[in-house]
DNA sequence: CGCTTAGTTGAGTTCGTTCAACGACTGTGG
DNA sequence: CCACAGTCGTTGAACGAACTCAACTAAGCG
């Protein structure tokens, strides 16, 4: 694909921006100079970019540096579901990685950078730094909450319900990692919220009004402008991540 | 709570009746030894019995020795969502165990038999055997994958769709792990079915005449027969679970 | 025997869908 | 500079899937 573009002068890991963040926790020094060798690259994509496809058998993992994308599946008519959405710290591909094929694709919100990591040398990585090994199994198990999460509300919350859910999460998780500047806007389209949310594009349109004229949210320059993210929380009897410091590789 | 009976005397991990399925991994005898000592003891419970709650803080892993139990959420007016099937060589409380809360319920649905696991010789486990600590990882991927299918199945699949995907499903598992005799009878009510598929359980009621018109299940003994597997994966569009051998605790 | 639980079925209602049309905005090429 | 196409959001109307309510059967159990 034409509009990626793999940058092999990689921002060295103990300069990551990330490690500024409070959110996420600190290395030692030494799981720092190993996560710096075990990064092999950068990649860098336009929004609107696919980086891994359904059925692929990757050699990489990946983490978000910069930018915003999401974890999708189809059926074989077309249907979307989006999975989750991944921020920057999140670590994509481990799936592919460690049993063979890819069973969800990704896709860029915006303009993505991602770490490259080689597959090869997550064995290591287990047996080396043990504490690290225990930081991806941590970080399968919180993906894993947030997919029930997910499923709860979809299964069983209505239509606002779910729409206040997902924004008030995606608020959430957002300024966590410190994507807003000043104003809290999430970078996508009616149609992303209805193939997260399992709605149809139109009903997820109205009930998005719904959550407009009750003033939680604002719909402006492209985006959904988050102007009460407990107020959302609330509508959709959410507690919050309850997520405390977050290991990252 | 007078229906759990925690045994002491435990079933010796060298002899662990699962070992013999082929659908598991082989392991090493260190290992095995190891994970013989992290085993500290076994829990019995009845169906119908809770043994994990949402919000407590256990201290304890467990993995599924006997029996079919299941995972689910509650919203705070009573709605339930069942996240997932839990049965033979299943690892639960995972998430309680590496985050500190449980964010989930977990319910017998047969007598139930666990193996124990302490919380604090996680890190041991990690340090000293890296080859477990990467099935662990293995082992939260292999639930994503599935929390993701389950995902698009809610979000995306009609109900007689994801009613039959539930069903090819829980009979690939359950088939995997020898939990049949001669007759493919799932044991779970068409309520456990409903709260699975975010549907009403009339409806569902309503939506599994239709599998069984088309002689795909049987309704019958308290349970479901499932008679054609593959059948409910064609009206699902659903290729199977496609998963190797699996390492297990 | 009555009590409870699980499954079944019909009738009416609600929520969410599909179809369709339209406006606002963006980017592109002439 | 304008014409045009494409994307995205919005709205109304008609339809259909799934829900609630309610009544009833069958089976298991003290």
């Amino acid at each position: 694909m034409a509009d990626k573009f793999t940058n092999p002068q990689k921002t060295p890991c103990q300069q990551c921006p990330l490690r500024a963040i409070p959110h996420f926790r600190e290395f030692t020094g030494d799981e720092l100079e190993f996560v710096s060798r075990f990064k092999t690259g950068e990649l860098s994509v336009d929004a609107g970019t696919t980086v891994l496809v359904e059925g692929s058998h990757s050699a990489h993992l990946y983490t978000v540096l910069t930018g915003w994308a999401f974890r999708y599946k189809l059926l074989s008519d077309g249907r979307r579901q989006i999975l989750n959405y991944v921020m920057p710290g999140d670590l994509v591909g481990l799936q592919g990685s460690i049993m063979g094929e890819m069973q969800h694709s990704i896709e860029a919100l915006s303009p993505v950078t991602f770490c490259v990591f080689e597959r090869d040398k997550l064995g290591q990585l287990f047996t080396r730094y043990p504490s690290l090994g225990y930081d991806l199994t941590w970080i399968a198990a919180q993906e894993e909450r947030i997919l029930d999460e997910h499923l709860l509300s979809i299964g069983r919350r209505t239509a606002l319900e779910r729409a206040a859910y997902l924004l008030a999460f995606l608020y959430e998780r957002a300024k966590a990692v410190n994507l807003f500047d000043n104003r809290a806007v999430l970078p996508i389209t009616q149609q992303h919220i209805a193939d997260t949310l399992g709605l149809s594009i139109v009903h997820t349109n109205k009930t998005l009004r719904k959550l407009a004229d009750r003033k939680l949210i604002r719909w402006q320059d492209r985006g959904c402008v988050v102007l009460d993210g407990a107020g959302l929380a609330t509508v959709a009897d959410w507690d919050g991540l309850a997520e405390g410091r977050r290991p990252f590789i």
